[in-house]
DNA sequence: TGTACATCAGTGAACGCGCGTTCACTGATGTAC
DNA sequence: TGTACATCAGTGAACGCGCGTTCACTGATGTAC
């Protein structure tokens, strides 16, 4: 990568920094994301980070919150799906766990990388953990719900809180999938599975 | 720990290891199952484990085994008090969902060994991972499941692959609270989502 | 338009760390006769 | 009951590994006059 710098200078190392470092975080969950193999991407000497992040974690705080975003992103897309459907409500917080659901399954290392890492990811400050719509992905969650209390969904007593809810049970089926004992299972029987998470949620609520 | 050890021979060396194993898991994690710390507990040279074990990774298996084990006892204990409840059936789902939730909170590294970890809990061949019923936690949820079905509270149509719905909810909200975005929470306000997440669960199956 | 110089963003070399694991060894145990 | 010897369970010393991080440095950039 990048293997063609002639200048001393690099131009753009934070970035390039950072973009190794999710691309290392996509192959190998946080764990992966290691300082030295950054620069080697960015082909430029080990303690060449130093001018951008102030330690490894920094850099991993960095990709965990484009992580988040991405996840954010993933949820507007399928949100944008389920506008188009009658019960819009409904749809929008089943479509929220789908896309989640459905970014573990295809972006494991980044979503590991988005949750088993220290740092709050509701921290409503941090632009950089939004989508397009400025929303982190539990903000994100958390319209969809109150979505649901205006149509008359969801009783508005069982509002509050109602976010952890939803997010333990599609969370922990992601975590069991993924590096958990149904890590054995097909795609299909996981699937399977989310659907039904999802159909427990929206009655269990 | 067991300093005073004076014959060449140490007599029971497998077990010290082990029990150091469980107790470093239980202070912090896999991660912590480190062989060499191991061996210092013990009062041993590093590689003298290797008489007992064959790598790190096969200390570490049998950490996990002990630490499912301790979760099938925690469950079991949840259980009994449950049988003297009107509505067992509904009373011993339940107590399988609080126990699970109080073991995450109790012996969090012991349960993050448990579950982050190669390996299928659910194997019903080790011994090693039951409890004194002889049944693993897997099990007993399943037992649960199917007590619920005897008792009308579950139609039978929902009972095949129900035990991965009401695992992950509760799964969900363990690893949210322990290593994740809810770890800031205070333990009653954990505690009180506990409940509620069993609820949602029992209700929404 | 040209030059002096401060600032910035890289380089080069080296650290200490603790880990898992391998090798050839030796002290202790227990079994056969 | 005593001895010879195989087996077993420890010791001692050493490996290579890759990591994060620090230090003093130098090449390039851009700003003031």
């Amino acid at each position: 990568m990048d293997a063609a710098r002639h200048s001393y200078h690099h131009g753009d190392l934070r970035r390039a920094l950072l973009e190794a470092g999710i691309a290392l975080a996509r192959e190998g969950g946080p764990e992966a994301v290691v300082l030295r193999e950054a620069t080697r991407r960015a082909g430029v000497v080990p303690n060449a980070a130093y001018r951008h992040f102030a330690s490894r974690d920094a850099l991993l705080q960095a990709v965990r919150a484009a992580a988040l975003a991405a996840l954010a992103v993933a949820m507007e897309k399928e949100l944008a799906r389920a506008r188009k459907q009658p019960d819009v409500a409904r749809a929008s917080l089943r479509a929220i766990g789908i896309a989640y659901l459905r970014f573990a399954d295809r972006e494991p290392g980044l979503f590991r990388t988005a949750f088993s890492v220290t740092g709050d990811p509701e921290t409503a400050g941090d632009p950089e953990t939004a989508g397009r719509s400025g929303m982190n992905p539990f903000q994100l969650l958390g319209a969809a719900l109150d979505q649901m209390v205006a149509a008359g969904a969801l009783p508005a007593a069982q509002r509050p809180g109602a976010e952890y809810l939803a997010w333990s049970a599609v969370h922990g089926l992601a975590m069991l999938a993924l590096e958990g004992p149904l890590r054995r299972m097909t795609r299909n029987q996981i699937q399977e599975i989310g659907r039904r998470v999802v159909a427990m949620v929206d009655k269990g609520l």
